[in-house]
DNA sequence: CGCGCTATTGAAGCAGATCAAACATCGTGG
DNA sequence: CCACGATGTTTGATCTGCTTCAATAGCGCG
C-alpha cells in the first residue's frame, strides 16, 4: 500500500487519456464533450522548478490545467505577501483574471511541472454550446470561491497550530483523492512557503512541526511528512488544544 | 454635493428600469439581451433586518442581486464565526453555492432589504445563449474570487490599522460607485461584525477607530462616520504607520 | 424611566512576531 | 571526493500587538 504511485504520462494524450481528467474540467462529461473540449485544449506547457507561469498583472488569454507537478499562486502586496494557494495536478489556474482580463497573482512552479493551456475565448464559446462542460465549469469557479472562503476563515479566526493542522489535512485529502497515499506526504514546498499561506512566519511553522512531530502526531524529516495521527489533527483543527466553548 | 440620493423606486420594475443594473448582472448588456435576463429574474423579496435570505448548508436554486439595503454573509465554524462580506445594491448573493448545491454561509440582511430573485437553472439556460451575458456572469464570479483573494491579502499580511483603513477605503469606494457620498458613511454593521470582518475583536475595532478620529482622520458618532483625511487613510492601508522596507 | 443591547475604555496576559545564532542540506566546482 | 557557499531549517530569547477580562457609558425602545 505503499507503492509510488506512477507519475502523470510524459507523450502527448488528450483529455481521454489524462489521468487527472476525473479531477479536472472533464470530470463527469459525456463522451461527445470531452472529444470537443480536447479540440480546444492547446499544447502542453513545461515549466522548471521555480519558474513563472505568469505573473500579477499579466494579460489573461487562457487557463491552465494543472498536468504534473505542484504549483503556488502569490499574491504581492507592499511589504509582504501571500500564498493563495498550492496547486496540484487536476487544479485550474488562472480563473481569478478573467475578472478584469489580467492575471492577480503570480503562479510559480515548486517543482518541475506541466499544465495543460486552455484558450478562454474558445472554452467560452464552447461552453455555450455544452451544456454539461458549462456546469462543470461554473461549478469549478463557484468552487475556487468555496475553497478561499475557508482560507478565509483559517486566517481569520484559527489559531496557528489549527492552521497548520488544517493545512495538513487539506493536503492528505487532496493527495488522497489523487489515489497517493495521503499518510505519506512530499511537501514541495518550503516552510516560508507554508508560513505566506497560513499566515504566520516560517519560525512559527517549524516550531508547531517540532510541536506535533514530539507529541507523535507526525514524523518529519527535511520535507518528508508521515501522518501518525489524524484524528488527533482533525480533533486540533476543530479548536481543540483549548478551551472549547458551547 | 450631499442631497441626498434616492433610495431604489419600490415599485416593482425591471432591470431595464433599475438603479443598480449599471453594477448588477445585467452591465452592459445590449437591450436585447437585457429583455431577456429580465423575463428569468423572479419577484423581488423582502427580508426585515436581522432576517435571513438563507442559511449555511440551505439547498441551492436561485441566486440573488441585492436591489436595496445592506447585508453580510456570515461563515460559521466551531466557536468562531467570520463575516466574509458586506453586500450592498448591485451585489450578488450565492454565488460560492453553485459549487456543491448549497449554501457556504448564512446571508443576513442588516436593515429592511430587498433582493431579486434569480432562479440559477434559467440563468444557465440562458446564459448559454447569449455571450454576453454569459462573459458578464463569468467576470462576476471571477470578481468574486478576486474580492476575496484581496480579503485573504489583508487577513494574512496586515496589521489591524491597516484592515480597518482598507476597509473604510473599500466602503467608500462603493458607495462612491453607486453614486452616494464616498466621504459620509452610515455604518449598516455593529462594531462586531467589522471585527468578525477583519479578524479583529470589538474592542480592537473600537480603539482603533478611536485613534483614528483622534488623529483627525474621521469623526465618528455612532454609526455615522465622515473621512476627513482618505489619503491619510490610504497611506495607512499602504502599511503607513511602521518602519516602510525595500 | 428603566431595561437591554451596543459601544467605549482600562489593565493584564499571551500567542505569535522578531531578532539572532546554530545547523542541516544540497548543488558546485576545485 | 570533499570543501565551500548558498539556501533552507531549527531552536532560543525577547518583545509587542492584539486579545481577554472587566467595568462603565451611551443609545434606542418598550
Amino acid at each position: 500500500m505503499e507503492m509510488k504511485i506512477p507519475l502523470p504520462k510524459e507523450e502527448d494524450g488528450p483529455c481521454s487519456y489524462c489521468d487527472m481528467s476525473r479531477l479536472c474540467l472533464p470530470a463527469g462529461l459525456p463522451q461527445s464533450d470531452l472529444l470537443q473540449l480536447e479540440h480546444i485544449v492547446g499544447s502542453r506547457r513545461a515549466v522548471p522548478r521555480g519558474e513563472f507561469l505568469y505573473r500579477q498583472g499579466d494579460p489573461f488569454t487562457r487557463l491552465y490545467a494543472v498536468r504534473s507537478g505542484h504549483w503556488k499562486t502569490v499574491q504581492r502586496g507592499q511589504g509582504g505577501c501571500l500564498v493563495t494557494g498550492f496547486q496540484m495536478a487536476g487544479d485550474l489556474l488562472g480563473l481569478d483574471a478573467i475578472a478584469d482580463g489580467s492575471h492577480g497573482c503570480d503562479a510559480v512552479a515548486l517543482e518541475n511541472s506541466e499544465v495543460c493551456e486552455i484558450p478562454f475565448g474558445r472554452l467560452q464559446e464552447l461552453v455555450a454550446a455544452l451544456p454539461a462542460l458549462l456546469e462543470q465549469f461554473h461549478r469549478a469557479l463557484s468552487r475556487e470561491i468555496r475553497r478561499q472562503q475557508a482560507a478565509l476563515y483559517l486566517l481569520g479566526n484559527a489559531r496557528a497550530e489549527q492552521r497548520l493542522a488544517l493545512f495538513l489535512i487539506d493536503l492528505s485529502a487532496r493527495y488522497a483523492a489523487r489515489g497517493m497515499p495521503s499518510e505519506r506526504l512530499q511537501l514541495r514546498m518550503s516552510r516560508e512557503d507554508i508560513g505566506a499561506h497560513l499566515g504566520l512566519t516560517m519560525e512559527c511553522v517549524c516550531r508547531l512541526l517540532a510541536r506535533f512531530r514530539k507529541e507523535g502526531w507526525i514524523s518529519l524529516t527535511g520535507r518528508h511528512l508521515t501522518i501518525h495521527n489524524s484524528a488527533q489533527l482533525a480533533a486540533l483543527a476543530d479548536g481543540a488544544g483549548q478551551d472549547s466553548l458551547a
